[in-house]
DNA sequence: TACTCCTACTTGTCTATACAAGTGGCATTC
DNA sequence: GAATGCCACTTGTATAGACAAGTAGGAGTA
């Protein structure tokens, strides 16, 4: 047996809390009714659970069970939110354009030197959009993908519209942490047209690299954000 | 016996490294002499360990032991680094200057308005700091803190000139996570003079609120942040 | 009806034990 | 001397139980 039984479960919890076999703010089967259907003790899932909460799939609640969270994120406790939790359970309506489709691209900007750890993978796959929010353009983000053992990436679109999504539907690969930097810069005129902003407005620019489930697998993205009406922030 | 046993051995160890005893990049004592040490099992002692490794306290590796963090994360793992961690472990040399004496005041400005959960406390200590790196300002920092039960904090120094140390190691208040909002903006007149920067200079504004051990108890950070040099990155 | 109490079920804490697997040093061997 | 293999010690994973404490609902009582 090679992968560690708690990891067995927690893998197959996670399954059905994302496809929604266990609806959100609902409830999974108690530790008990786990033990009997993986064949384990309560320890073991336990520590499974544990995991989850650490993650922020479930919360725990003594004496009543263990409750899927209502807003699952994706990306667990980092530190930026993503898109959807900047936009979403507000009524406000975000839209994603995507300004250039997915195309092979070398990183060849000296911007992300701080952060490639080996000199970057030969090829990337590049791909630039815009977010809007109550259709105003509030974001520019260029990502870097490896280009490495993704089939039909660049030929279907992607799941509900999130790449994280389609890379941990589709190609089982978990987004669970980054590394960033965060600055303030004067907008220059590409960037202050796409965001419908004077030139030299000050924008923030963030430089992150996402870790992933897959052992030396890298994404990179370099994101301009206008944060005149909407600010980023993130929690705990 | 209130507190939970994996608790006591939680606070005790805590102590011991916080105090140095458990010097940094050293092991801590193995499970088993803990086991002996506490009169406890394996799993309980694990217990301690695990939470002590989710709050950054230490790192463990399999077969060697369990490793206290070089940095002393004293916010675990948040969002943007801490002051000490910026410049922290690097040859730069920092340093703090603060521009006006703590004194008591009242939140009126409105910045804060969406961070505030209750309409403010009476009173808040008010202080005004700004930071160096290498002899470059780079850092201008207005943080307000409940003036409750804070005996002596206005005349005494604070302890090795750190106000989160001040709070655990004389108040016994353990500041464990935040809130925070992040903008660019244009530097102000009052702003770009203390930072030396050129009044419009694009700067990284940021309006925090940290939670604390203490029920209740939330400090407030307006800061002004000068990016050009120094990027605020932020890890896991 | 409204209240209390009891009970079943849940997670929290803890004991005692076992084997697996990684690390580092010592002793033996070449 | 250098390489190999063994061994002691470490953390990782897992079993099988036990009692405590919080939650929710139903039974019985006022």
């Amino acid at each position: 047996m090679k992968t560690p039984l708690y990891r067995q479960i927690q893998a197959s919890l996670k399954e059905k809390i994302t496809s929604g076999f266990y609806p959100e703010g609902g409830l999974i089967p108690s530790e008990n009714d786990l033990c009997t259907e993986f064949n384990a003790t309560r320890m073991t899932v336990r520590q499974a659970l544990n995991e989850l909460v650490k993650e922020g799939y479930i919360t725990r609640q003594h004496g009543k069970g263990s409750i899927v969270s209502a807003i699952r994120k994706s990306l667990g406790l980092l530190s930026l939110k993503g898109w959807t939790e900047v936009v979403g359970a507000s009524d406000r309506h975000g839209k994603t354009v995507i300004l250039e489709n997915p195309n092979i691209k070398k990183i060849e900007e000296p911007i992300f030197k701080h952060l490639l750890d080996v000199e970057s993978h030969a090829e990337f796959i590049f791909l630039k959009r815009l977010r809007f929010v109550e259709d105003t353009p509030v974001m520019l983000e260029e990502t870097y993908i490896p280009n490495e053992e993704l089939p039909n990436f660049t030929t279907e679109p992607f799941v509900e519209g999130s790449l994280f999504r389609t890379l941990f539907m589709k190609y089982q690969i978990d987004v669970n942490g980054m590394t960033q930097e965060v600055r303030a810069i004067s907008a220059d005129k590409a960037v202050a047209n796409l965001l419908k902003l004077k030139v030299k407005s000050p924008v923030l620019h963030i430089l992150r690299r996402y870790s992933t489930s897959k052992e030396g697998f890298y994404l990179y993205s370099s994101i301009y954000c206008d944060t005149e009406k909407f600010a980023i922030s993130s929690f705990n």
